[in-house]
RNA sequence: GGGGGCGUAGCUCAACUGGUAGAGCAACGGGCUUUUAACCCGUAGGUUCUGGGUUCGAGACCCAGCGCCCUCACCA
């Protein structure tokens, strides 16, 4: 920020910055021994030890500062919690010059013996302060105030969403809560990975930027590449690479990591997005299914320590077996009509019924309208955790057509508050099959649809030295984030979302 | 992309029908050696998102733009 920008009482911290340097101390020190954690000080006190209780050294970001004459109380906050800090002016001498020029957020190490004040806190009595960072900005933290019922309410400091978005590390600051989301997030991963390779699934990690992009239905990110002068794209999906492992003879794979779409922004998408894709060798989508429950389940235990979530007036009950819906079926009992045997038409006509505009459904045809159908009827009464089983075929190009129905492909889909969480099939294995599929999506592609799949020759070849039959599973690990915290917007589980240059 | 809402001090918000932009907190100065929403006295702090327009006069009304949110569409 340049100088004419800058607050007055950014002004006043660099008058202090300025000050302490002219008394020769340091305002951004090199590191700091502490002996413990602010939470750990706290409970290190007991009673019986009166006004010595053990001597601490802990640092932290100080988050509330009162002074009173010739002594002062802070708080101070670290990964571990909060606490209070007793200056007094006899008891620093010159040290005490320093801590007149502290501010909220300044970063300080402190040296005390721990005891309870008066009023009953446990709090450290400082005999010695370091300057660790000394904060130019104010942090953006709201107003606390009590209520009528004696409630202390805080309102958000950063009740502004789009500043907590943009300067996410003030939002961590400010809002343990938050940090807490990214914490249970960490904890997520790292236990579906452990669920995984318990289960003999090997880790890899298969190429971001791709000659072509395949394994989903979606705009790509496109980049280009120097050397090779030739054009990149960001995946969309690792699917495809991952099969080539199978292929390959690593029976079981999965990877986490981040797939690209270059489209519209909302609740529930972000351009870059993270994905957990895993495939098993000799497996169908049965597997998947008893796989898929058995990881969703255990992860909602392992994060929320309890199956049924209360989330607004639902209680989302995940203790398995979760119903299974069968898409035609489903779709029919709602809507009245079998997308199989429905003429386009039909479709048309009983969609127009339900607001979606005409003109719109003119231009949707085959797989296109029984999704929309789907969407329709379907997909926003899907609450509790629901498997939708058996799509049709015109949905689900790298699916295995259903053994027992050839309109069909062996495909589910979970869905939790009306939201698909994941997608899974038994893979298609014929290449002659596989090259036919996307001889269609290329004709799909021809008549102006963007999204239909590219042929990928060199997939056609693996598969033509056999893959094993596999069972195929995508979730989106940001959804499942937001399943878990209960929070309204994927940006609300991502770091540092997309937004548009400020 | 369509529709709706919002944008005022560092933060949270006021400002009637168009009539001198305010409050609390934060900041700064002074006082106060066990406070915790600290308290008391005082001071300062504004491109009312940006650019046009209407008007004697615009934070408010009109037009355009920017940004964010909600919603619909798109996005399996």
């Amino acid at each position: 920020m340049t100088d004419d920008t800058r607050s007055f009482v950014e002004e006043a911290r660099r008058a202090k910055l300025d000050e302490l340097r002219a008394a020769g101390i340091e305002p951004y020190g090199y590191a700091f021994k502490r002996t413990s954690t602010a939470a750990a000080a706290v409970a290190a006190y007991d009673d019986a030890m009166g006004e010595d209780g053990p001597e601490v050294a802990v640092a932290g970001r100080l988050v509330s500062y009162r002074r009173q004459g010739k002594t002062a109380f802070a708080h101070l906050e670290d990964v571990s919690g909060r606490v209070q800090l007793y200056f007094r002016q006899d008891a620093l001498d010159a040290a005490w010059g320093l801590v007149q020029l502290l501010d909220l957020d300044d970063h300080v190490g402190v040296h005390g013996r721990v005891f309870r004040t008066r009023t009953g806190e446990v709090t450290v009595r400082v005999t010695a302060v370091e300057l660790l960072a000394k904060s130019l900005r104010p942090l953006p933290r709201g107003k606390t105030q009590v209520t009528e019922s004696g409630e202390t309410v805080t309102f958000g400091g950063l009740a502004d969403s789009e500043v907590r978005y943009r300067q996410r590390y003030a939002d961590l600051a400010v809002h343990a809560e938050v940090r807490e989301v990214f914490r249970l997030r960490a904890r997520a991963v790292s236990w579906l990975r452990k669920f995984l390779d318990e289960r003999g699934f090997l880790e890899v990690e298969t190429p971001i930027l791709q000659p072509l992009y395949g394994g989903a239905a979606a705009r790509p990110f496109v980049t280009h590449h120097n050397t090779l002068d030739m054009p990149l794209f960001l995946r969309i999906a690792d699917e495809l690479y991952l099969k080539r492992l199978l292929v390959g003879g690593l029976e079981r794979v999965y990877e986490i990591g981040h797939d690209f779409r270059n489209e519209g922004m909302d609740r529930t998408h972000n351009p870059e997005f993270t994905m957990l894709e895993c495939y098993q060798a000799y497996a169908d989508y049965r597997d998947m299914m008893d796989l898929t429950e058995a990881m969703v389940s255990g992860l909602v235990e392992h994060c929320c320590g309890t199956l049924r979530l209360e989330r607004g007036d639902a209680v989302l009950d995940f203790t398995p077996p979760w119903p299974r819906v069968s898409f035609v079926e489903g779709v029919r009992l709602q809507s009245g009509l079998d997308v199989c045997e429905a003429t386009d038409a039909e479709m048309r006509a009983r969609l127009a019924r339900t607001g979606v505009p005409r003109e719109e459904a003119e231009t949707f045809s085959g797989g296109k309208l029984q999704d929309e159908m789907f969407k329709a009827f379907l997909e926003p009464g899907l609450i509790q955790p629901t498997f939708v089983v058996d799509y049709p075929k015109a949905l689900s190009p790298l699916a295995k057509p259903h053994r027992a129905d050839a309109r069909l492909t062996e495909r589910f889909e979970l869905f939790v508050q009306g939201r698909e969480l994941a997608n899974a099939f038994s893979e298609l294995n014929d290449p002659d099959d596989q090259r036919r599929r996307f001889e269609d999506q290329a004709r799909q592609r021809a008549e102006g649809d963007d999204e239909a799949q590219q042929h990928d020759a060199d997939y056609i070849r693996a598969m033509e030295y056999g893959m094993p039959p596999a069972g195929g599973l995508g979730v989106g690990v940001d959804r499942l984030l937001m399943v878990l915290t209960g929070l309204p917007s994927i940006r609300d589980v991502i770091l540092f979302p997309a937004m548009r240059p400020e």
